[in-house]
DNA sequence: TCCATTTGCGACTAAATTAGTCTCATATCT
DNA sequence: AGATATGAGACTAATTTAGTCGCAAATGGA
């Protein structure tokens, strides 16, 4: 319906993990799989894609693995999902050669377009510098919106 | 990926062309889906739905059909999608009983649910009157984005 | 009253997407 | 040389989404 694909959701993970372990030592996709009860396979699946995306560099041979490839704030949850998923698109009216399966045009692509829009910049602002540090304030948030 | 659900898709268009359509009759399922070239059998489907939660509200027998059952103002764009396909969870983690496949709870949990907390808001933002109107301003916010 | 039209609902099949596995090649450190 | 990693692609399995069908019930009109 309107989810995070599995792999996506590992590749966050991922990168948050390399964020916290930055400046130690290069982690293999077995490292963080296992940490994180996720099958390797899968694990290193992603890694690769991340970094064929150039958001992560790798590291061939023993001891090596995977370190971030620019700072985490420099990171956006968007950057890590697209590289993964492919581009964020809530409709696949919302790109501009128009082909749309309703014949006449969706009459709702253009609105829904700008709610794409909208999404975008929630995704490109939300950082993997944020997503590392917002570990204390869970209690507060909680409060508030319940 | 991250994608609407072709069927929240039509819901949109239903719901909007019973909103242009608005104190005049009421549009079957048939006269609907034929108008964008969508299968009927699906619209229909997608139209008890939106029935069923009080959306749109149906006449049955001949000359009936469907009409809004609240200002087109009144109907969020978030009404329609989680009607069609279930609440918006961006991750099945964001709920609260924390059933992550990731054993030690996935690091992420929380990030993603403020991120799906402004995706709701986004969404419920938008009302169906909006979608309505907004035919005529397109060249400008196509030059603004470009 | 009878009939055409239309919604309501549930079971069902088909198609597409996503998740996950396996294999082999290549790089690199010790 | 050998253990440990990544890289890439083909492949299968599982899940989700799309779409169909049949039958019941309501309703308006001839």
């Amino acid at each position: 319906m309107f989810k995070l694909s599995k792999k996506a959701d590992y590749g966050l993970i991922a990168v948050k993990h390399l964020a916290m372990h930055r400046d130690q030592h290069a982690c293999s996709a077995t490292e963080i799989a296992e940490e994180y009860g996720i099958s390797t396979m899968l694990m290193a699946k992603v890694l690769q894609k991340l970094a064929r995306e150039r958001i992560v560099s790798a590291r061939h041979g023993a001891s090596g693995g995977y370190l971030l490839a620019k700072e985490p704030s420099q990171i956006s949850a968007l950057d890590v999902i697209s590289a993964i998923d492919g581009p964020v698109l809530i409709t696949s009216c919302v790109t501009s050669h128009g082909n749309c399966s309703a014949s006449d045009c969706c009459t709702v692509r253009e609105p829904l377009r700008r709610v794409n829009d909208s999404i975008l910049s929630v995704l490109s602002n939300v950082t993997i510098s944020q997503m590392s540090e917002e570990q204390h304030e869970h209690a507060l948030v909680e409060l508030q919106t319940t």
